[in-house]
DNA sequence: GGCTAATCGTTGCATACGCAACGATCCAGC
DNA sequence: GCTGGATCGTTGCGTATGCAACGATTAGCC
């Protein structure tokens, strides 16, 4: 049974595959004290304007508590505020003047670990096309 | 800048595509008791028989202090167990006979998650590919 | 042999992730 | 209008991840 694991897992590769690009993105990012979880958070709440926590999770796939906790990490570095909505239960999320700020900054970096991320990955149609299966939300 | 992160950035989609894989393998080997990046410790353990955490790091690209965390916990388990090396700094890692009864017991809930992993992704050369770029170790 | 640099694994700290349980609020149906 | 079930976000707990700093040991060089 082990052979087949180390041989077929598709869990275990998928997660290196992340551990590996993850760890060059946050390298590149570094400088600016955002990591590419938290720029990906940040981009999404500047795409889609005025959102609560559970308008983003189709596009994140994140469970609400851990989205929960990463969005409250980001209001105390003050690059997300939140405001009342309607539904007294949740809020909306809208990205601050420091995030802007750091919207700004970070395109260089990011364009270099694109960059590198792609030659690694041979391209990056692979990585869409997959990305849009298992989430039809993500362009492919 | 957002929505340039938001419709080409690779460490997004990666992970996303991380984190769904991994839930669905967690989720079918949770009453075993074990998680999917558990599972792939295990093996490869099992498959390389006595080696060192230094010796794992090429097949699994996880940080040092990772592996080392993972691995105590598995230790505890009874799942490893550690044997002196020649190198008194380091220790072989084996796998311990409730490591070996998990391997066996896995099987056919590895198996439904590989099949409903598979069937996600559009069949698995793709990632197989990306994960032999990201690492020539883990095979095609 | 003895010093120095490299290597090995661990620990403190911080983020990322998910499950289960929870309190607050909303809403559907009466 | 009220009430019971659904929905929303938070919190406790445990695993996963990586960086930086560390002590222990080894190996290379003289």
């Amino acid at each position: 049974m082990a052979s087949r694991v180390i041989h077929h897992c598709l869990a275990g590769r998928v997660r290196q595959i992340s551990r590996v690009v993850t760890a060059r993105y946050d390298e590149e990012l570094r400088p600016l004290g955002i990591t590419a979880n938290q720029l990906t958070i940040l981009s999404a709440v500047a795409v889609l304007e005025e959102v609560t926590p559970t308008d983003l999770q189709p596009y994140l796939l994140m469970e609400t508590s851990t989205l929960s906790r990463n969005v409250a990490r980001m209001v105390e570095n003050r690059w997300l505020a939140t405001m009342p909505a309607d539904d007294r239960r949740s809020h909306l999320l809208v990205v601050a003047p420091e995030g802007r700020r750091i919207l700004e900054a970070v395109e260089p970096r990011w364009e270099a670990a694109h960059a590198w991320a792609t030659e690694l990955l041979g391209g990056s149609d692979a990585v869409r096309e997959l990305a849009h299966r298992v989430n039809p939300n993500v362009p492919r």
